[in-house]
DNA sequence: GTCTATACCCGGATAGAC
DNA sequence: GTCTATCCGGGTATAGAC
């Protein structure tokens, strides 16, 4: 971890050593004495910074998701059917591909009952979603792709990118290969667009 | 938790509280004293049954694993294709309903690098999904179902699955339901059945 | 085999000098 | 704002009576 020179990027540097340290341990398992000595900075100059583990912690759910959420924000339902669901697909194995830890950290959160995020589904993730419920049943009665559960289509659309940020490592062992590279994320997105817009007769 | 007569009975109750608290707490959050409070024992007794925290936490693991391996063996692949994805999916599914809990524990597990279960990974999951893919490949070579890649679809399956015990959580709040009950699962395997056989031509 | 009491350690948080 | 030294609570594991 590279020294830092102004606040920013002390504090910046320490979110991404906590980043790592919270997913490959847990919140309750991680310890701050290795966040900062992977951010290069004593145990106390970290708690001047965030006031405490938790409220470290709950910065970088909030860094994970502010990225998040700009990343998908130019995913305009405007659009064709298909360039949407391409576009999606596309994005969220990018994610995957680029940060499977911030992947991790969320889903970890969620499976122990998202008790520091649950404000964060409410009002971002809800509203988000019922948006598209709402335009790809539009979709659905205009015949513009194959009627069935839009909900459940998000879900699966969900869970198939996000499958190969969280379970990278044993993706990765079944398939023999030792990284997720480029390469391994251009033919996964090609399946997944190729195959789900098939089922929806895209 | 009931009361125990037998050291079995004893042994289970432990373990069935004990796989609670580590998915609700993972590992290094979990606390024996309140394993040992919803099983009705001293904490004394605990360890004296299972060494030590790590070992009771691997006994967990086993438990949940050895379980999967008789719910999943009489999927035998020499049956119709069709057949074959429709039982897979339904017992899935099912497992989901009956114990997201024990979904949700190998899911951190695995997301934290599997540090605990590489054995089986390598011993018994790996066999099995060579297998799996080689029967597959078969099947396509048939033209018994459309051409893909064999280990993306069986991963696809895994995820869409899972993400319901996983997620279960994010899924029942934006679905606005309170619980995951049969006729939700029933639903929901009908879901999955109908669109992945779509996607295969089936 | 079961339980009470306790040893021992570790980690989050703070005090206070610079 | 940065850092050293330290406090203190809490949790695993064990000792030893029954």
């Amino acid at each position: 971890m590279a020294n830092a020179t102004t606040t920013q990027e002390l504090q910046a540097s320490i979110l991404a050593a906590a980043k790592e340290e919270f997913a490959r341990e847990g919140l309750k398992g991680a310890r701050l004495q290795r966040i900062a000595d992977a951010a290069n900075v004593p145990k106390a100059t970290l708690l001047y910074h965030f006031k405490s583990k938790t409220k470290l912690y709950q910065a970088v759910l909030e860094t994970i998701l502010s990225s998040w959420d700009q990343g998908f924000e130019n995913l305009t339902p405007q659009s064709d059917p298909k360039v949407f669901f391409n576009q999606l697909i596309h994005a969220k194995v990018q994610a995957a591909l680029l940060d499977p830890v911030a992947s991790k950290l969320f889903a970890m959160e969620i499976m122990q009952g998202a008790p520091h995020l649950s404000n964060h589904l409410q009002q971002k993730v809800k509203p988000w979603f019922r948006q598209q419920v709402l335009v790809i049943e539009q979709w659905m009665l205009e015949g513009r792709l194959r009627s069935t559960d839009p909900a459940r289509l998000i879900f699966l659309i969900w869970a198939a990118t996000q499958h190969y940020a969280d379970f990278q490592t044993q993706v990765l062992s079944l398939m023999n290969r030792q990284e997720f590279d480029q390469a391994l994320a251009d033919e996964t997105s090609e399946f997944l667009a190729s195959f789900l817009l098939h089922g929806l007769d895209l």
